[in-house]
DNA sequence: CGCCGACCTATACATAGGTGTGATCCCGTG
DNA sequence: CACGGGATCACACCTATGTATAGGTCGGCG
């Protein structure tokens, strides 16, 4: 238990530092086209590189389909039977899921490639596309996939463990991260200087952070998410 | 003296929180193509709407001319005389020169479009297109460029009050922002706690930091930029 | 009811941070 | 050479922070 908690206390201040834990898990490519062919042929490319794939023949099959929590990419025709490639990349964004997309079409032209960019695309291919152009895409995607999913892991365990504070314990934490001296932040709650001092020490604690600046890096880290959930 | 001290500090401050200074420069519109009707054209549409407007007949034109110090952004036509518009944004980038490219062309393809916009250009545009899509993406791009601006000068500032900093009071600074104590720095630099405090106290007033918290900050705002220069 | 946890307060002591005064040493510049 | 700035250190003093001990209220839960 103790142990547990010593070991996750080193995890997160590596996290706050900016290390990257090497996520060697193995990739997984989602390939959504209704085309059967397509979807055989990608796999038999991807599987030449050894990356696993699992195909869709529609956007719903796809979105009903539980997602693995693995690192991996989205491979879509921009023509769907049920949906747009474009809308479906936006109701991707709208359901948090961000895995990244590349694109492909037979029939696109530039504006939808642009729009797709804009929207986060990682690359748009016309059909036929070369294999090596789709494997480098691929491999793109899949790389800022787990770029992605290490700075979402250090910022969910970051809010965790802020969660784990006492509603007191989380304003004294944003108070004093801001600069303000014990007193100041006993000042604006009305509170005495002491009592301060005990959440502080107890923010310390529950975030696992060993020093005041590392403390001032979580809040920092933090706020971002804060904003996005309710204020 | 000493006020002109105070008041870079409150710039400095409002800075390191996020607070975005109003730079309501007008902007300027740099168009380079060859086509003097189209440049005319742009230069109408521009002004049209309060946008000042600069043109070019080739790159080199653009790019051994003086850059003003205004918000604004590049209108460029893929073909050049000169340049392949592809090129040009390669170029801006390499020689540090961070405006936002809005692209234009009359025989691009996708992958073109696809290229552009990984490599940051905000919009491209097919010829012919609706004068509305074109002020979008040129608005949109000035926006982006006062962004940017925004936080280049905040990083340059930070940038210039580290370096009135002597070496010494440089290294102090980021030890102690690491969450050092003053006597684990002492240790490091095999030198006496109360130099530490000397060179500490020196940096928290030149670098213009009322709060441990906000040298902390400036810290981590500025080693993104160290990184940069050296090592 | 009794226990527990969150919250609040106080006294007291130890450690850390911040500043002023005064001083030494080295180095480069006028 | 004299001056100034950078770097170093010491003593003194005050404030701020951290923690332990001890005790209080309040609301929920078995």
């Amino acid at each position: 238990m103790s142990l547990h908690v010593v070991l996750t206390v080193r995890k997160i201040t590596g996290i706050v530092n900016g290390m990257q834990s090497a996520t060697n898990e193995k990739a997984l490519v989602h390939v959504v086209d209704d085309d059967a062919s397509m979807c055989g042929a990608l796999e038999g490319l991807f599987d030449s590189v050894g990356l696993q794939t699992k195909t869709y023949a529609t956007a719903k099959d796809f979105l009903s389909a539980s997602l693995s929590d693995r690192p991996g990419c989205i491979v879509l025709d921009v023509r769907l039977p049920d949906m747009n490639g474009l809308e479906f990349q936006t109701r991707l964004a709208q359901i948090g899921v961000g895995i990244p997309v590349v694109m492909m079409t037979g029939y696109g032209d530039i504006p939808m490639s642009v729009h797709a960019m804009k929207h986060g695309a990682v690359d748009f291919l016309p059909k036929p596309f070369r294999d090596q152009d789709m494997l480098d895409a691929v491999l793109a995607a899949i790389e800022r996939d787990r770029q992605r999913r290490v700075v979402e892991s250090d910022d969910s365990q970051l809010k965790e463990r802020f969660e784990t504070l006492s509603p007191r314990e989380q304003e004294v934490m944003l108070l004093v991260t801001t600069g303000k001296m014990n007193k100041q932040v006993a000042g604006d709650l009305g509170i005495s200087e002491i009592t301060v001092k005990i959440h502080r020490g107890a923010a310390m604690h529950k975030m696992g952070a060993r020093t005041y600046a590392e403390l001032v890096r979580m809040a920092d880290a933090l706020k971002p998410n804060l904003r996005k959930l309710g204020r």
